[in-house]
DNA sequence: GCCAACGTTGGC
DNA sequence: GCCAACGTTGGC
């Protein structure tokens, strides 16, 4: 079962605010990237987990896991005039965009900051796509050995 | 199809 | 608020 790593900024959409949502879950929608909607469209699956990670916040890191309840459909916010993210360019005989459905599996005790990811850059998690300087992908593969490796510093770090 | 300009992301 | 990175756009 694939892993994956989805960048929210916490102003925006906090794992708090996921998990005050009704079922513990939402719709992840308004990914307007090639790479990521694709990763979402042909490789997202439902069971798949997720690692929650807060972007452009002071500390940014990992928060927690979600897990993948629906798999992909067309973003309804690309057809919504309304909405920020609104693509006229998307129809809905002819979607452009995807959404999917996560539900908050768990809560991190202590978060995994990018500080602690980058400790182990050149070693453990070498290869780890969110280290990568200048990355802006949303949505990033994260190997089996990545995964673990993090889920382990999770229960250790403070 | 190239590439400069532009806009956005995200760490600091 | 700054700025590096980089995806997208649009002129040619």
């Amino acid at each position: 079962m694939p892993y994956w790593l989805l960048k929210t900024e916490p102003s925006t959409f906090s794992i708090g605010d996921l998990a005050s949502s009704p079922r513990r879950t939402t719709r992840w929608d308004g990914v307007r990237n090639y790479q990521a909607r694709n990763f979402i469209r042909d490789a997202i699956a439902v069971g798949d987990e997720a690692f929650l990670y807060h972007s452009s916040c002071e500390p940014a890191g990992i928060t927690g896991i979600v897990r993948v309840v629906r798999a992909a459909y067309p973003d309804p916010t690309a057809f919504d005039q309304h909405d920020d993210h609104y693509d006229a360019a998307s129809k809905p005989d002819q979607p452009r965009w995807y959404a999917f459905d996560v539900q908050l599996a768990r809560r991190f005790r202590h978060m995994v900051t990018l500080d602690a990811l980058r400790a182990h850059a050149a070693t453990d998690l070498a290869g780890l796509m969110i280290l990568r300087t200048g990355n802006r992908l949303s949505i990033t593969p994260v190997d089996t050995a990545h995964w673990r490796f993090i889920l382990a510093l999770s229960s250790s770090t403070r």
